[in-house]
DNA sequence: CATACATGCGGGTAGATG
DNA sequence: CATCTACCCGCATGTATG
């Protein structure tokens, strides 16, 4: 994953960091203000020590949004918001599908319902597993975390650490599972549970 | 309207570190 | 003692859904 701002001198903490960058100066000339040039595109699974500067309307990045499941965590700090990575679903049993892929499901970021989903059966026919959680310990032992911080023209994002878990279903899928509560399928797996994800496409709907 | 959950806020605690 | 990080917990809001 490439990160275009990451010859910059900012750092999420910095008392200051630059406030102005492209077409936000009005000037319609390349914003050169502390080396930034660019908006970078959303990046949903970033990962690494990586920076990003995305633009002010860009929905995603005002969300917070992340394609690993994180958590807001409490850093005291006004200006900057904090997430920490829950990990994944995983089966207890490290099942393998017949397509070779294995059980990886979002994690729910509210703490109550998560715990609902630990020991569930797993949703893969022919296991007999359970559903836990293997917690991320990609930052030094501790879980990846993320920092967002808004200015008047852009948001600026950072992540320390490097997932050690394999990337979680994505959120429209976890979300079709809410609704849907068509669990086991005949083809041994859960339908909605799979949506959008790679073992979906290996399966015929 | 009730329920479930995502998301943000912030009080408070505990351990490590300087 | 100050600071930082991790984390627990409750509260509030917004959204989706039955």
């Amino acid at each position: 994953m490439h990160d275009h701002n990451n010859t910059l001198e900012w750092d999420i903490n910095d008392n200051h960091i630059p406030k102005r960058l492209g077409t936000a100066l009005g000037t319609g000339s390349p914003n050169t203000v502390s080396g930034v040039t660019t908006h970078d595109a959303f990046q949903e699974w970033a990962d690494g020590h990586s920076r990003f500067v995305y633009r002010p309307d860009s929905e995603e990045a005002r969300r917070h949004s992340s394609g690993w499941a994180m958590r807001n965590t409490n850093n005291h700090n006004v200006h900057i918001l904090k997430k920490s990575c829950l990990g994944v679903l995983v089966c207890n049993k490290h099942c393998i599908l017949d397509n070779g892929d294995t059980i990886h499901l979002r994690p729910a970021i509210c703490d109550k319902a998560r715990k609902k989903q630990q020991h569930k059966a797993c949703p893969n026919h022919k296991c007999t597993g359970r559903l836990e959680v293997q917690p991320c310990r990609g930052h030094c032992g501790y879980p990846v975390t993320h920092f967002w911080r808004h200015t008047e023209f852009a948001v600026f994002f950072q992540a320390k650490g490097n997932h050690d878990h394999p990337r979680p279903e994505p959120k429209s899928s976890a979300e079709a599972r809410r609704v849907g509560h068509s669990y086991k399928f005949s083809r041994g797996i859960t339908r909605s549970l799979l949506l959008n994800n790679s073992i979906a496409s290996s399966l015929q709907f």
